[in-house]
DNA sequence: ACGGCATATATGTACTGTGTATCTAAGTCA
DNA sequence: TGACTTAGATACACAGTACATATATGCCGT
């Protein structure tokens, strides 16, 4: 192969290794949104804003903003959450971009998607403050291909039409989390300090779109060296309480 | 939580929920970069680019070019492979989202980044086409940890210092590749049409950073009903020649 | 107080995938 | 022709998991 660097004029090479001339270039809007995620009762749910403005006036949308000038890309997430959710100091990691030219009316957005994971207690603080944020259950399809569209909805089970591409990014998020579960602590990041083995099957359950075996999971995750028992169990129930485990940070193996 | 969406008026909800008026806000450059990667005698290679500007003058970089107003990322990406490496039709998928505010030390640029998998012969083509191209090694620490430091060397093993931060970029498709390996046909994107079973596993190998077992390997592959064999043997090597296989697109189960 | 009920938790067994070792096959080359 | 090298097949041990069964423990209604 050609060792020698050589100036060329070819139209490829030209736009990347000519002078940068930022007039040259179109710039555009980027814009961070969140998809903010916790296990409620067994479902996977999601914060959305009702947007009061045109386009989708009146539908559900994940929180976002603009890029500003001198931050990076996560912490404008980290801003988006703080201002609409009133959270801080969450799990955060980038999903993916969107970019296509039309997806937002007005004028093209290149939109940068993370993801965030809460536990209950958390997602329901944010969802009960003063702004107007709600709660949107994720309907996995059950036995589903990955990736497979899912749906949003609300409290009462109605479908929620999400603005923009919304639907697809909620979509992503699951399919991510799903290809997460096996080598990475999603479940425990989805649920509170403490919890009994059920919850945590349930929450794996909810992600994958299918059963798991009760019995094996328990003892997957026992032996897994990731959870650690409370001593104490689970109260409020008319049966017999399970006991209650926390995630071992850094076990002394 | 609340249901009525109420006007609010807070920084948070105002800078998105607000009329759009594109001059509020900033606005970037965005670039899209391309890490090409193929297998070539078992070491992962990447497609690079010497730069002949400030900044990083005289240093590789990843193909890549600024997002056209009415293009998809997608198409950017096709198209950076089309004008830097004279290639089409390849296995292209987003990678991440680079946004440092300082990464380009001449103005913010967002770059989304795409690999792109081919096998040898494709890339051999582009490596040694009219362009100015090159070829990186991409050297992976053995036994290391999940996306630690990987290092790219020339033909002659010796360092290559990337451009911007290239490097890291290069580490997290490594990364990323590895991941994918256990259920995604990376191998076979790598290889050309038909391989033996050899090359297959000192691709996985190349991967993962680490060796796997023989026989176990086989097996698996065999048994995972991706491989149909072709009949037909190596030629040109001074043993007992191995049998090809190429990729089962869609068996009939 | 007691027994039914529902769930938690423990134990046992079969199956499957993988690591490892050994043996045989099929080429090249001196 | 026989040594050498790698391909490919077979056998066995082991670990992880699915599945089945048995026991424990709390709540609740009578």
């Amino acid at each position: 192969m050609s060792k020698k660097p050589r100036v060329s004029t070819a139209e490829g090479e030209g736009e990347f290794l000519a002078s940068y001339d930022p007039s040259r270039f179109e710039r555009f809007s980027v814009a961070v949104d969140v998809v903010l995620v916790a296990a409620l009762e067994g479902d996977l749910s999601t914060l959305l804003i009702v947007r009061d403005e045109h386009p989708y006036k009146g539908q559900h949308a994940l929180p976002g903003g603009f890029l500003k000038k001198d931050e990076t890309l996560e912490e404008a997430a980290t801003r988006v959450l703080r201002n609409k959710a009133n959270l801080g100091g969450v799990y955060l990691e980038q999903l993916y971009t969107f970019g296509e030219p039309r997806r937002d009316p007005r004028t093209r957005v290149i939109s940068v998607v993370y993801y965030a994971l809460v536990d209950e207690a958390r997602f329901r603080a944010a969802a009960t403050g003063e702004r107007p944020v709600h709660s949107g259950r994720i309907r996995v399809p059950w036995e589903g291909e990955t990736g497979g569209p899912v749906k949003v909805v609300d409290e009462k089970g109605r479908a929620l039409a999400l603005a923009f591409d919304h639907a697809d990014i909620v979509g992503m998020a699951v399919k991510r989390l799903r290809g997460k579960l096996d080598y990475a602590p999603v479940g425990f990041q989805l649920l509170g300090e403490t919890f009994t083995l059920l919850a945590l099957q349930r929450v794996h359950e909810t992600v994958l779109g299918r059963p798991v075996n009760k019995d094996s999971f328990r003892r997957r995750m026992l032996a897994s060296g990731q959870l650690e028992a409370t001593g104490r169990a689970q109260s409020g129930v008319d049966h017999r309480p399970a006991e209650l485990y926390r995630f071992a940070r850094r076990s002394a193996v």
